[in-house]
DNA sequence: TACCTTAAGTTCGATCATCAGACCAAATGG
DNA sequence: CCATTTGGTCTGATGATCGAACTTAAGGTA
């Protein structure tokens, strides 16, 4: 592992777990994999990152078996179930972020689909579960910014949609 | 906000929570202050952090409202309500880390004082509540290995203590 | 009070990571 | 069969981190 990326000699596993996503732009690079964002130019189109982190660190997610990489031409990159069960860290830090930055108006909504919507805890308002995220829908929240960017992902992200299935785009 | 460390034109809570306390070392840091950590020096014993980067990360940790630093000679860092909040995406994280690197052996084990122990999502398993850390208490666990480190922090957190509580130390 | 030690940083040059942009080969579409 | 898109790699410049030396102030001791 490339020095200066690692956190050897801490008997800790958060340190194991920042060793994995804890590089810049990794953790955002997962996120858009819930959003259904799946391919290398949606990802860099969406992310504003350099091709060549881009590509180092899909390489890394994989190499580290947090993604699979489908199709021997233009690959398709998709969470594993290693990638999935960091969904409740994920959401957690991200509910964190909402309440900080913008009180009161969350920029992205999540519901139980069929259901309720989720809480602050990633519990189901209606059910009182934690529903997988498969069984959880995206949409945009009062808190977001529609101005901020134009790209293909962020307009098909507007339309509410399961998270892990495939975003609809050209 | 220094280049390289943000992530401007993203409109989402993560990426806001990221630039807190996504920076290489902020949550290690984070992860001491739960764990009863408060002086310079002991953060730095324990991390093998440069004292550089660890005067920068927090200085923007009291900017930003998660520590307060208190006592006009040899300050005392400790958690605010905003940086205690973050326990639920910490302990998250840790879980996730734990199961993917040492599964079936964790390194370090919780419990809600006086009840039971925190399950993987954080819920005692004998009241079925989310205790809030000063109620916690940590221990060491079967996959801690205690011949990594020896300064005084590591040596003083094999034993039992309560989050947040200050750490006995010289 | 004077002296010594420790704590809490700052400063420095070297190294590592990231950036924007140019370049390139394979896959796809017409 | 050719043009375009996709999925990268390569390069020089810039930003971040490193270990070590240095500085200043606080606390302890005689």
């Amino acid at each position: 592992m490339p020095l200066g990326t690692d956190y050897a000699r801490q008997d800790c596993s958060l340190a194991r777990a920042l060793e994995i996503v804890g590089e810049r732009w990794t953790m955002l690079i997962l996120r858009d994999c819930f959003l259904g964002v799946r391919r290398f130019t949606d990802f860099q189109a969406h992310l504003d990152i350099s091709r060549a982190v881009l590509s180092a660190r899909l390489e890394a997610l994989v190499a580290d078996g947090l993604l699979t990489r489908t199709g021997s031409g233009h690959p398709s990159y998709e969470l594993t179930e290693t990638g999935i069960a960091l969904w409740p860290a994920m959401f957690a830090l991200l509910q964190w972020g909402d309440r900080l930055t913008t009180p009161g108006a969350p920029r992205r909504l999540y519901r139980h689909v069929g259901c309720g919507d989720l809480g602050p805890d990633g519990r189901c308002e209606a059910c009182g579960r934690h529903p997988a995220p498969r069984d959880v829908e995206a949409r945009p929240g009062p808190g977001a910014d529609p101005t901020l960017r134009d790209d293909a992902v962020s307009v098909a992200l507007r339309q509410p949609h399961r998270l892990l299935e495939p975003l609809a785009l050209r």
